[in-house]
Parts: C-alpha cells; structure tokens; sequence
DNA sequence: ATGCCTGCAAACGATTTGCAGCACA
DNA sequence: TGTGCTGCAAATCGTTTGCAGGCAT
C-alpha cells in the first residue's frame, strides 16, 4: 500500500521540537520549513540551497536531530547515497523509482513477519531492518509503454 | 537459512578476474588477498592496512572492480556506513549483529516473493531491493543470557 | 611501442568541529 | 547571567582524479 499522506505538518513538528526542549529559532525553522517544503527525497546541499541564509552546519546538525526524532529518515539510493526524506509515521519502507527518482513510502511491512519466523528459526533476535525497493513507478511504467518514446 | 560457505577462493577470484582481461598484478593480488581473508566486513581502510605497499587509490579502484564483479558487495551498517564483505553468490541479503559486528549471510530472499505481489497490487514494476537486517546473533544471545544474571 | 596498471599527492564532496558572538530563558 | 544556538571557516573523513612512470605484451 502505498501512502502519501499523514507527513509532520509544521505545527506537529514544531509541538515534538518544543516537547524535546528545543529552542524555536528563525534558523531551524528556515531547515524545517525547508524540509517539509521537500517533493521528495533531498540531501543537506538541497535544504541549503533553499536557506542560504543558515548556515552548513546548522542544516546539518538540525537534519541530524530530526533524523534522531524521525521526522525524517535517511533513504539509501540506488548508488549507495543516503539521502533525507520527511518520515512517515511508523515503521515503513521506501520505493524508489529508478526512472524519475520519486521516493515513495510503503506502509505495509513486507519483511517483519517472514523475518520474525527466520529469526526464531535460526535463533537470532532480530532488532530492526532496513528494507529498500527500486524498481519503476506506475507512471514511468506507463511513460515506458506507451507515450514517450524519446523521454526526458 | 544461515550460510558461512562457498565464499569465493583466491583461485576462482583470479579466474574470473583474467576471464574479464584483468591483468594480475602484485597489487591486485595483495589487495585480493586482503579482503579475502577478512574476517567479516571491512572499510577500504582495513585494505589498505594490511597492505601498506598499495595505494590508496589502487585499493578504492581494485575494491570497485570486485563489487561490479560480485566479488565482494556492500553492506549498510546500522549507523549508515556502507562497509565490503566477500559476496555469497546469488542474491542474498546481510544479517549485521549490533552486539559483535559480524555479518551473517542470509541466503534466502525473504522479500521476493511478497516484494512481486505487492508490486503487482500496487502498478510497480520492482527491479531490486535492498534488504538489511539488524539484531542480534546467537552466540551474542547466549552471552547476554548466560553471562548477566540480572539481565540487561 | 602501446596500453594497462601503478603510487603519489592533490582534489573533491559531504559532514563535523572549534570558536566567538548573540539571544533568550 | 548562563546556556543554547548561531554562522563561519577550518578540519576531517572517505573517496576520486590527474599525472608521470613502469611493466607486460
């Protein structure tokens, strides 16, 4: 299933900053605003590229604590980049299309119960995992198919 | 299912690396050494450290040269770090214990199957996935629950 | 001689750190 | 007043590239 919906709004993330004792300045709500203003996936040069006015290392460190409260997570790209994206809520996986690059989130947990039972089979405890899919979404399969022949 | 076994050997390696016009130089040969006998997974770094007289450079191109030939293939670590190991042939996934470090290969595609019909649900064309497990491996298990009584 | 392969060092991109100043609790 | 947060710049980390030389064919 997948899902585009239910992201942190602006307000919700600024309660969880507050409720973590983190101080509302003018910068990190550029990042934020910035961050939430995101299409997709994004890495630290987009969100500065949007905020000149922040500098580096406080994108950095501000992706950093968001990361630390998922309100983002990291999305491991085809090439081995990790890139950031607003995180959904809960536990879930990415699909990344390998034509137009989109990141969507896929809610279900394919993995979670084949691993719990491969687990308990080889005697592992299994704390997490991370699971990514590339592949092509509906629309670039469409392109591919039928419209488009000398693509963009 | 957990296998430890039919790693490539030094020979197959140099099978395969003069199959594909590589020429077999001391570098190559001492960089192939060295991440054979790797323990587990490793860093460019650790290469490099057991052989002192190769360079940088011919390492991260030799190292390269070894994942586009599955030879050796990259492991996403807990922390985001993207380490080497020897390959298992065929596709597999990685299980990383975060009590020791080792990593396991885990033969069995847990995802395939349910990756394909999801897609299918869903519109997608799926061409690969990426699957990282993360936990706890026996002997650490047994450790934790022998060694501290009162349990952590 | 022709290329492949090399080590070195510099370049590189991404991220982190040290620091002095500032603003708010 | 003290501490959190800031921008800046330099440092750092891991990796890549340019280059001139060397060696195998």
């Amino acid at each position: 299933m997948i899902l585009s919906i239910t992201m942190s709004t602006l307000q919700s993330v600024i309660r969880i900053l507050e409720s973590r004792g983190y101080r509302l300045t003018p910068s990190r709500l550029a990042v934020l605003a910035a961050v939430l203003g995101q299409k997709g996936h994004f890495v630290a040069e987009d969100v500065l590229r949007v905020c000149p006015a922040v500098g580096r290392a406080t994108v950095f460190r501000a992706l950093k604590d968001l990361a630390d409260m998922d309100i983002v997570c990291r999305v491991l790209m085809d090439n081995g980049n990790l890139h950031y994206k607003v995180s959904a809520p809960g536990h879930h996986h990415h699909f990344v299309c390998l034509a137009c690059g989109k990141v969507e989130d896929i809610e279900s947990c394919i993995a979670s119960d084949l691993i719990e039972s491969e687990a308990k089979k080889a005697g592992y405890e299994f704390e997490g995992h991370w699971l990514e899919l590339y592949g092509r979404c509906a629309s670039c399969r469409m392109e591919k198919a039928g419209l488009s022949p000398g693509g963009a």
